[in-house]
DNA sequence: TAGTTGACCGGAA
DNA sequence: ATTCCGGCCAACT
C-alpha cells in the first residue's frame, strides 16, 4: 500500500511538461507537504515507473540531484529536452 | 515501536 | 563561491 503522499508526488512529476524542470521543493508543495522535499527523493528513488519523468525533478540549487539510472543519463535527457541552459 | 537513512533545503562559517 | 550544520519528512530495518 503506497502512501497518499507518494501517489500524489508521482502524479505531480508525471504532469511536468517536456523541456521543463521542477525542484523537489515544488513537487513536495504540490503533493501537499511543502517541507517534504527530502521525502520526495526517497520516493523517487524507490519509484522505477517509466511513465514518470523523474529526470525532470532537480534540486532547488539548480543541481540535477540524483537519478536511479545514473546522473549522466539524467543530464543527457535534460540536455536533449532543452531543460538545461548548458 | 524506535532508530537510521537519504535523488533535499536553507542558513551560517 | 564553497563547505558545514541542523532540520524536515517518508521509507526501511
Amino acid at each position: 500500500m503506497k502512501s497518499l503522499f507518494a501517489e500524489k508526488v508521482r502524479e505531480v512529476v508525471r504532469s511536468i511538461p517536456k523541456g521543463e524542470t521542477l525542484p523537489y521543493m515544488v513537487v513536495a508543495e504540490r503533493a501537499g507537504n511543502p517541507r517534504a522535499a527530502r521525502a520526495v527523493g526517497t520516493i523517487m528513488k524507490n519509484n522505477y515507473d517509466p511513465t514518470i519523468p523523474c529526470h525532470r525533478v532537480i534540486r532547488s540549487d539548480g543541481a540535477l540531484g540524483g537519478y536511479n539510472r545514473g546522473v549522466s543519463q539524467k543530464r543527457e535527457i535534460l540536455l536533449e529536452e532543452g531543460a538545461i541552459c548548458k
